[in-house]
DNA sequence: TACTATACGGAGGCACCCTCCGTTTGTCAA
DNA sequence: TTGACAAACGGAGGGTGCCTCCGTATAGTA
């Protein structure tokens, strides 16, 4: 998440007392592995309880509930980007499609998540704009090159495409082949035609 | 919304004794406001209170926030069923286009009411199918007829389009025209190709 | 009017978010 | 190694919101 050019590192800045850098990671490993069993509703005071620090501990590196969840998404959204490095070869119009479907299925399952990214999108706090700036370093040059080639409707920009595609993620998904279908429908919306 | 299991009419049976039925009314009344107001996260103590009744009172008319919520929205959603009929003639892709994008106008502002209408859709509760139906009936000769006049792809049902659209809607939209752009690129998707 | 089923209302239980502040501890200079 | 202190800890408790319980009030009826 270092596109912006300042580091990760410095957004993040930790705390400086050994005891405290440790107690920061225990909360962060806590909320990450609570989240993904128990669904994103967890109450902080199980989160801390888990970590095994009191609630005032997990508050003074996370002042509210908001900031621990953005803290948790950072590496996820991390990993989105990094995958889009496995699709930069071969037929423009499957690679932008194969990045497209990965993100929706990473994002399916975790609405809090999917939240978080529209937020990213358009909100402007530094951590946001990080993001937002990884995200469009991984996925404009998919969107750019099936552009290039004449497969996709040169009218989009990548700001766009993201929004529709995780609001489609965010469909509540009694059976998921459905919210797939969904989605390629709206991709097949981004095809460039010559007629009408 | 019990699982009382019988008729529509008796889950929306209004409370036997005058009074009851009046403070029904005045807590519905309070509930419409509030949530237009000052946005879907007023508290019910707030809401019992514009309605001049008191706490208990809400709470028997309406077992919970939900319920209340959902019989707010039931008068909405029969709005949007209503504004298909404006759409019955004419040309077919137009008419389905029409009232879908009328459709997004109207939840476009009202989050809550698209987050129930996503339940809506899926949902086997009583109420929730007297509401899905509605929609059905509404949008179904839309798309149908624009489906039959091969200009819609016929492998699309109303649930998928319905999802698809309030997806979309359900994206904070800081600049509503971008929106819209998403939807009229989702929309595309639906045409009928005879290529690929 | 008197009686009863129905409905009212708000105190209070519970859970959650977050703050405050007395106590503990890591760090570093002496 | 030790002493001093800034930094960090932790949990009691304040505030709010959802919802329940039950004593009180009242509409409807004979």
């Amino acid at each position: 998440m270092n596109a912006a050019g300042t580091s990760t590192e410095t957004l993040l800045a930790r705390p400086q007392r050994a005891d405290a850098r440790r107690n920061y990671e225990k909360v962060l490993a806590a909320a990450r592995e609570a989240f993904a069993e128990g669904g994103e509703s967890t109450s902080l005071e199980e989160i801390a309880r888990r970590a095994g620090v009191g609630i005032g501990t997990l508050y003074r590196h996370f002042p509210n509930r908001q900031a621990l969840l953005e803290a948790v998404y950072v590496n996820e959204v991390e990993g989105i980007c990094r995958s889009a490095a496995e699709f930069d070869g071969g037929d423009p119009w499957e690679s932008l499609n194969g990045w497209l479907e990965r993100l929706m299925a990473y994002i399916g399952t975790k609405q809090a998540l999917a939240a978080e990214l529209q937020h990213y999108l358009d909100k402007d706090a530094a951590l946001f704009q990080d993001c937002r700036a990884s995200l469009f370093a991984a996925g404009e040059p998919l969107l750019g090159r099936a552009q290039d080639a004449g497969v996709v409707r040169p009218d989009v920009d990548l700001s766009e495409v993201m929004h529709m595609v995780i609001g489609i993620a965010k469909i509540p998904a009694t059976d998921p082949s459905q919210t797939e279908h969904i989605l390629r429908i709206a991709l097949d919306g981004l095809r460039y035609r010559a007629d009408t």
